[in-house]
DNA sequence: GTCTATACAAGGATAGAC
DNA sequence: GTCTATCCTTGTATAGAC
């Protein structure tokens, strides 16, 4: 799997560019499941490149350092994160915003779960590279839905719980099933969970979500 | 904060007792915090030495291995969680028992959050030394669990949600404060979380999720 | 019983061959 | 542009001095 398969054309002008982006491609792949693992200092280079299927040293060829490569990791994910996030009004329907907020957080834990184990070594380790990011942007983020959660109580839509701790509810219960997925499927037995698991997680959560909020969905979901 | 206190009485036999006890429990608090923020291979025993202030190969002298060293410290971190699990039977109150649970586990995370991330770390890295407590002691304690709570819905004292979810709700939402410190810190600009915001915590949790689960509890409490 | 010195492998990073 | 060979640090573990 490492020769043989590399036969693209060999005179484009400062080298070839379809290589390197899919050489890219696999790196990143990799790294982020070697950086979910083991974190930023377990994580080795020589894990990474041999899951990449490529020569030890290409990885640093191609991503300059670990501390790089890792950081850059961390950035698409929070892209990805970032890409979820359109705005709210306090105009909007609290049953509405919930249920989709808690369904693509569960959403991109699904599609991403490296990813979101990565970012959770990253906490755990206490986030020396994010910080910045927590501080700002992130908190930012968070204080400006408190403060329509906030408004939604004032005018009697949902009971007048603290926001901030409901948005760490969702974050944590719809997390869980990417961070803590081995432990998820060593209790339940299963090997891996099916989208219709997922379905039905994401509609347990809405459920008991909305109705421990006060707030009444819009559509009875049979149970 | 090496050298000259280690007085102690010299001559009792076979060595000093004392001062193996009270350099095993330095490790182990040390080694506690390193595997929690930097996994288990990304720990190294140098780290965990100099937070134990002791010299790097005591650390091997004392706890044999590295692996070793790890392996006791799961241990005592299951040792825990199983002294807070007592049993629970059908005929028991609901809203008492699941009061218990949440406020217990909450208790666990802020009294050990080294050990909780230590946990989670083992967790996110596919628990390669956890597998058998996962599919055996832990599976059959979430089941026994389970059944107790599909027998409260089948009587009416709860909604018929899926018990296995409900668990894993709980388990989440409460370790989220100390395996997500680093982001909640940061977002709610504290340094700390304080006995207060713990207590807050505990409230919203158990206010939420039973009312979630149509529980209804035995005091109502202030918001 | 405790700690220093050391062995030997693995890690990140770089120079230079192809 | 890609990969091999190598440098130096760090890591785990052990032998032996105190």
């Amino acid at each position: 799997m490492s020769q043989g398969d590399v036969p693209a054309n060999p005179r484009v002008e400062g080298g070839n560019g379809a290589t390197r982006e899919r050489n890219e491609r696999e790196i990143l792949a990799a790294a982020e499941r070697v950086f979910a693992a083991h974190g930023y200092r377990g994580a080795s280079l020589a894990d990474i490149a041999e899951q990449a299927g490529l020569p030890k040293s290409n990885v640093l060829y191609y991503m300059g350092s670990k501390r790089g490569l890792y950081v850059r990791l961390l950035e698409r994910m929070m892209a990805r994160w970032n890409a979820l996030l359109d705005d709210i009004s306090v105009d909007d329907d609290p049953a509405e915003v919930l249920e989709a907020f808690i369904r693509s957080k569960m959403q991109l834990s699904r599609r991403h779960p490296e990813g979101s184990r990565l970012f959770a070594a990253e906490i755990l380790g206490g986030a020396p590279f994010l910080q910045e990011y927590l501080r700002g942007d992130l908190r930012d983020w968070v204080q400006a839905r408190a403060a329509i959660f906030r408004q939604w109580a004032e005018r009697g839509l949902m009971d007048p719980v603290d926001p901030v701790w409901l948005i760490f509810l969702i974050w944590s219960a719809t997390q869980h099933y990417a961070d803590f997925e081995a432990q998820v499927l060593g209790i339940t037995d299963r090997e891996s969970l099916s989208d219709a698991d997922v379905e039905a997680i994401t509609a347990f959560l809405t459920r008991v979500i909305l109705k421990g909020c006060g707030v009444r969905p819009r559509t009875e979901p049979a149970v």
